[in-house]
DNA sequence: AAGTTCCATGTTGACGTCAACATTGACGCC
DNA sequence: GGCGTCAATGTTGACGTCAACATGGAACTT
């Protein structure tokens, strides 16, 4: 069962349509932009013939002629991850909804080198703009030379960046986790972290960090995972057998994931003897067990406002630098309650 | 802090190359496109005043000259959910390393108007091949209207789809959970299934039928969810609470999460009391409680033949409805024992 | 009535690339 | 030496669209 396919066809071109019409082809082009100084009639005309000749623009030739495509690049490092593909997925909505496509571009090993070839590819395209959503923070050593004049919105970048960002306020976020624990009569909080080469994971550490120094608590050293349940249930054996780890803040629910098993396979009970909280609110951490209590943060909104801060930029033609921080919240559930014994704790 | 950008402006072209080297235009484009009936001396010279000018070539103008634009279109349904961004993910890195670019195109109810529309945009945008990775079945009740002649792979597809398709071997995973009980020692096998307008689950749910009904069992009534964790918590009530129940296969592993935390819930051990297998494998079933016996299937493997195919069908120009299976594989951990009393079960 | 304005429409050319054809000149062969 | 061959390079035009300018005529002004 094989189909010759017709190669190469082309659709019915303006000229087509004007032939049909009886008009000109800049005539078609008028009506097809939908521009007013065209005659009702002449118009109606043309949509009839349009309608009949099965017409199509083609975006080759418009972009062509007009430079760009009315298509955003999406280069990105974290297709697969859970805050990866919610954010792509709003993104690309947003963008369709604009009446724009999307050009995916996965960067697999953030170099400087690969970004900017993804760069140029883009450029190439003739992409309006691009949206970065690299969560490595490698890139920042070297500057990124970057096609000039091409618009671009960081997603999660490092604060310092000079490009326009949009990101989970994640600083805010590590604030609730911590000072929920805290809140509860937890003496100190212990902390899971993400991989140091991550902005988000590296802002939350610190933020986590401060929080317990304001409040006079003692810092214990921070365990930094590489994101996956896996890294949470390793690291959790140092966890496990020290009584004095009461509240654990774990940097994403994946390792919060972990984390319980283990606390689970050496029989100690959450949140009778250890409190945990996670970042991000997968639609899984409902059904973990216990339900864990967590900071949700809202992809589909960073995804939507990136796509705002790009069109923006590209309509108006200036970028301003503006840090976009979307805030998140704490959300309780199960694994989280006061320390067995408070007696003799004292909020210094 | 504002920048001015530069809008519309456009690179160097190969006339500028030209000018540069004191070539033609055109043996600028055949150096650019490594035809070998060029000087090895002029080459170099062209080579060098590319660099010098930083050139790049316009893949509009290539496009508009020859048709297609080394780009392939992914319209998909299902982006955020676990097999959808890693399918997207395989995709994309496959044609990226094939020097295709990826188009994405998402459809939020996949009716048979908007996918037509998808298409129609996508065609405009003058990609070379279109992937379909919708799960919902609503589809082939109507035919879709498709641009002739615009080579297409379906993933997960109605198996009497006239397309090439590209799909996880649905039927052999459910036979190696629902066996893998069978051979444990369960009487029979419950099912909580997918949604009934998804392919996948459809073709879940039916093999788990045949498989009972091939070993002569009793076959339950099977559950209907949504795939979320949700579901399956929710569908759980009701296995919770009868002891006849000592297997279930649930048609992924988010059902098998809300499954699991209900039967928990219900002070019902697992596996003692109740066997539990899931399908798809995803990365954090390793450290359910207990962990999770599952089906793999490979998201990546799908992806990657589906471009394959794809890209078969571009470049001979013929598309052989063939449908490529790929293989599953049984995922033994701890949530999966024979059952307790097994005294007075026979195999027939 | 002659001039002015304005609107609907047509004509031309350029965007960057590349296939098809044309040109040039070196080389080999009888 | 004349002729064919072949390899390297150049010239032309077309892909589809649309801005810029040109045209032609109706309506309006004085």
């Amino acid at each position: 069962m094989s189909q010759q396919l017709s190669r190469g066809r082309r659709g019915p071109s303006m000229a087509d349509v004007a032939r049909e019409a009886g008009v000109s082809g800049q005539t078609v082009s008028r009506v097809a932009n939908g521009r007013d100084n065209v005659d009702q009639e002449t118009r109606q005309r043309v949509l009839d013939a349009m309608r009949r000749v099965g017409y199509r623009p083609n975006s080759a030739a418009r972009a062509l002629r007009n430079g760009r495509f009315r298509s955003i690049g999406v280069i990105m490092s974290t297709l697969s991850t859970f805050g990866g593909s919610r954010t792509l997925e709003a993104i690309a909505s947003a963008a369709v909804a604009r009446g724009y496509s999307i050009t995916l571009r996965p960067v697999v090993h953030p170099t400087q080198r690969e970004v900017t070839g993804a760069f140029s590819r883009l450029d190439e395209q003739a992409v309006d703009g691009v949206l970065v959503l690299i969560h490595e923070r490698e890139l920042d050593e070297s500057e990124i030379e970057l096609p000039a004049g091409l618009p671009v919105v960081v997603i999660d970048a490092n604060p310092r960046s000079d490009y326009p960002s949009v990101d989970t306020d994640q600083a805010e976020g590590a604030v609730l986790a911590t000072e929920h624990l805290l809140a509860l009569g937890h003496e100190t909080v212990w902390h899971i972290a993400g991989p140091p080469h991550s902005y988000a994971a590296e802002r939350r550490r610190k933020s986590w960090q401060a929080t317990l120094a304001r409040h006079g608590r003692p810092i214990p050293d921070a365990l930094t995972g590489d994101w996956s349940a896996e890294s949470g249930y390793r690291l959790a054996q140092r966890l496990c057998d020290d009584p004095a780890v009461t509240a654990v803040f774990t940097a994403n629910d994946q390792m919060a994931l972990g984390l319980l098993r283990a606390l689970h396979e050496r029989g100690r009970s959450v949140p009778g003897d250890v409190s945990v909280v996670g970042f991000d609110d997968m639609a899984e951490s409902r059904f973990f067990w216990p339900p864990l209590t967590t900071v949700r943060q809202s992809f589909g909104e960073v995804g939507r406002r990136a796509v705002e801060a790009l069109l923006d930029e590209i309509t108006t033609g200036t970028a301003d630098a503006t840090a976009v921080r979307v805030p998140t919240e704490l959300v309780l559930r199960s694994s989280t309650t006061p320390p067995r014994s408070q007696a003799g704790k004292s909020d210094s």
